[in-house]
RNA sequence: CGGGGAGUGGCGCAGUGGUAGCGCACCAGCUUUGGGUGCUGGAGGUCGGGGGUUCGAAUCCCCCCUCCCCGACCA
């Protein structure tokens, strides 16, 4: 391609809206331009990227035995209302009427389409497993699109969806795609990380996200320094005989005698002037005016913050609830929604507070009177005693004892985990980290073959619900958390496998490296590299400004100086290495190089 | 949906009642010729939309729309 031709205007000023580095860089350099909140124009440039990482998501899923088919993107609403998703999603569904005034909606996924295809098609165990896929334009009206690509309301997804026989065929299919993935986000040169998931809107149960690992992601995930424990921190589990505090003694700078020794679980040793539970001291109010934070508790009281307990208030299928963990710690409110369900939990909010003058915020403590159900982290029983509101506004108590002035009716894992926390499964450190998520894997076996009567018969005559599994990547994501990855100040560096090109060649001004440059153009071509030509009457500073920001992995510079020695200039964009190539071996070693990157 | 902010030429911005400006980009020319060169000239805007106040509105008032940020939400 030549850069005379190319639709591309390179802009010298950052976009004023965009935050993230992909975003930026991608409109800058020319390669999406915004037509509304959360949608995007891929122009010349962004469209060859995504078309790059559209052909390696294909051929691993034809290599992982998967079939492509293309499903509508405007879906009748009435198959929506037969799987229940139709409420589900509410208004994320971008919705419109015909001219006969019927309901459709624009697709933001496809089980009951690819379900209900499969449904009419097939009939017997003969004819399963099966997996399909498509990619395709799919939408969410988000309430808040941001980030460019990374959170758009129209995205190119490949979504695939299997059927199987039974549970052990699942487990093949899902496997088979695990491990396709791996190599789509290798291939893209993404650094990622497979961790277990929260299901969303699908449903099912299993299932596993592909986290690329970058500060801008919005998914915060767990994982374990030593054994391959790795989990969305909405479902991340720390270990249940944790000492209590053994977090926040090593993140939040708290003095050695704060830890707590598992073998000694009991309080007395977190605090010199604590007493042994058995002869505890009584509950005994404390004035704190005004205090209704944690941290300026700690502060009035010369306490921990790891000493204190958090009552976190909620409404539960028409029940006041009680979330309790401990002061220093935040609670993972989907940990709360588990461990309640299937009844659906709202934290109480400013006007719940406001219509109840017996709860008074900052002030409440496990004791409550009204409180019909209280819901403990394990952590809680771990101390003796602590420090927590005394249901009375401007009051706190001290020595509250577990059991003894309040107790649980249920335990459940609560806390969101941070750093520092101990792994489940082996007791190591964990760490978190932020991540964008490129790509999902369920198992949702037969909610939507049972809705939508997709059974087959087996030998026997017998009819059976098809097991189901999908199967996400967010290509479009993708390509933004590819630039996330690798870019610097200058611009963009594409892995070669998602650049929008193989080689820039930049001609400088003069004829002769015009000329010398239309010759390279061609003999490359003839090679199969893919070259864009910078043939611009422009700058020598121009053209290099331009490379950079654009990324293509390599670039060569074709100017009268080095042609004065018969030389060419290579630079490799991601690294900034140079050297020349002797004019007439360019093409067979650049060709060369490509070839076995393009193996490796 | 709650809170905050912004809509002025393709992009980034200035302009608080008196005839719309700057930088970049774009066009013409000169200059320059290996890291966004310097100069000259030029084209391009119903100042988001509607209503109102005023002799006069980008500017003040009202309504609406769009966009951005924080929060809630989230294949």
């Amino acid at each position: 391609m030549r850069m005379s031709r190319l639709f591309l205007r390179t802009l010298r000023d950052d976009p004023s809206d965009a935050e993230v580095d992909s975003h930026r860089l991608l409109v800058r350099g020319g390669f999406i331009r915004k037509v509304a909140s959360g949608i995007y124009s891929w122009l010349p440039l962004g469209s060859r990227v995504l078309r790059r990482v559209e052909r390696i998501v294909r051929e691993e899923m034809d290599a992982a035995g998967a079939q492509e088919l293309v499903l509508p993107i405007a879906q009748p609403l009435d198959l929506w209302e037969r799987s229940g998703r139709d409420t589900a999603y509410g208004p994320l569904m971008f919705r419109l009427q015909d001219r006969k005034e019927s309901w459709f909606c624009l697709s933001p996924t496809a089980e009951e389409v690819i379900t209900s295809t499969v449904a009419a098609e097939y009939s017997s165990y003969r004819d399963l497993p099966v997996n399909l896929y498509q990619v395709n334009w799919k939408y969410r009206d988000e309430l808040r699109p941001r980030f460019g690509l990374l959170r758009a309301r129209e995205f190119l997804m490949k979504d695939a969806y299997s059927f199987d026989l039974d549970a052990d065929g699942l487990q093949a299919s899902y496997r088979a795609m695990y491990d396709a993935y791996h190599r789509i986000f290798e291939r893209c040169g993404l650094t990622f990380r497979p961790v277990e998931g929260e299901a969303g809107e699908i449903g099912g149960d299993v299932n596993h996200e592909f986290m690329a690992v970058a500060a801008v992601g919005e998914d915060d995930f767990v994982w374990c320094r030593s054994c391959d424990y790795a989990a969305n921190v909405e479902v991340a589990r720390r270990r249940v005989d944790a000492p209590v505090g053994a977090a926040s003694g090593t993140s939040a700078g708290a003095p050695d005698s704060e830890r707590w020794d598992s073998s000694r679980r009991m309080a007395s040793v977190s605090d010199p002037s604590a007493e042994d539970p058995a002869g505890a001291s009584a509950m005994e109010e404390v004035f704190t005016p005004g205090l209704t934070s944690i941290a300026e508790v700690t502060g009035f009281l010369g306490v921990e913050p790891s000493a204190t307990l958090k009552s976190l208030a909620f409404e539960a299928g028409g029940r006041l609830g009680l979330a309790l963990i401990p002061g220093d710690r935040e609670l993972n409110e989907f940990a709360l929604s588990r461990a309640l369900a299937p009844t659906p939990v709202r934290l109480l909010d400013d006007a719940d507070f406001a219509a109840r003058p017996s709860l008074p915020r900052g002030f409440i403590g496990p004791h409550h009177p009204d409180v019909e159900l209280v819901v403990a982290d394990p952590s809680v029983a771990g101390r003796g005693e602590w420090v927590a509101g005394a249901n009375r506004a401007d009051h706190h108590v001290r020595h509250v004892v577990p059991g003894r002035d309040f107790r649980a009716d249920r335990f459940a894992e609560l806390v969101t985990i941070v750093t520092g926390d101990p792994c489940p499964s082996c007791g190591a450190e964990l760490s978190v980290d932020r991540g964008i998520e490129v790509g999902q894997v369920f198992q949702l076996g037969t909610k939507y073959s049972e809705a939508l009567g997709a059974h087959y018969t087996d030998e026997a005559g017998e009819k059976h619900p098809m097991v189901m599994g999908c199967y996400g990547i967010g290509v479009s994501r993708v390509v933004a958390a590819v630039v996330e990855e690798h870019h610097d100040e200058h611009g963009m560096a594409w892995p070669a496998a998602v650049a929008p090109f193989d080689v820039h060649l930049v001609a400088m001004p003069g004829e002769e490296p015009a000329a010398a440059a239309e010759a390279l153009y061609h003999e490359l071509r003839a090679e199969g590299v893919e070259v864009l030509l910078d043939d611009r009457d422009a700058r020598a500073g121009v053209k290099f400004a331009d490379a950079d920001l654009i990324g293509v992995p390599v670039q060569l510079v074709v100017g009268a100086k080095g042609l004065a020695r018969g030389v060419v200039e290579r630079k490799v964009r991601a690294t900034g290495e140079r050297d020349e190539l002797p004019l007439g071996e360019v093409v067979a070693t650049v060709a060369a190089a490509l070839g076995s990157a393009a193996q490796g």
